[in-house]
DNA sequence: GGGCTGACTAGGC
DNA sequence: AGCCTAGCCAGCC
């Protein structure tokens, strides 16, 4: 739920509720929150996270399901491991089934 | 207080 | 289809 002191705060707990298996967007995050020109605050709000280790960032892409962040990981590959790991399929740094996968926190949430 | 930056997006060429 | 530009907003010089 919201916290409504940090805006930070929001995009974590929004990213915390992100089912496994599934993914979201920036720009997803940022509509929900009301934010709908915020998607650079919420991508640069994760930047800013990275010492969120509760956090599962991996779960959050761009729009067209690519793992923008995947260099900003431990590793270049990290990123993706850990989507594979929970069955979500990646190629070349890319969600294969991104339509699936995707979790739209406006529709799940409400 | 002004300008720069960025894990974004949409639109134009 | 691929690259460039503009708009977006919060934090950090």
């Amino acid at each position: 739920m919201k916290q409504g002191n940090d805006f930070f705060n929001d995009v974590y707990d929004v990213v915390r509720q992100i089912p496994k298996g599934r993914a979201t967007s920036y720009g997803a995050i940022a509509a929900y929150l009301g934010e709908k020109r915020g998607a650079r605050v919420v991508g640069w709000a994760m930047g800013s996270s990275y010492n969120q280790k509760d956090l599962p960032a991996h779960r959050v892409v761009n729009k067209q399901g690519e793992l923008t962040a995947a260099r900003l990981f431990e590793t270049p590959t990290t990123m993706q491991e850990r989507l594979e790991s929970e069955g979500v399929k990646v190629r070349n740094g890319k969600i294969q089934n991104w339509e699936q996968c995707f979790w739209d926190p406006e529709k799940e949430l409400h």
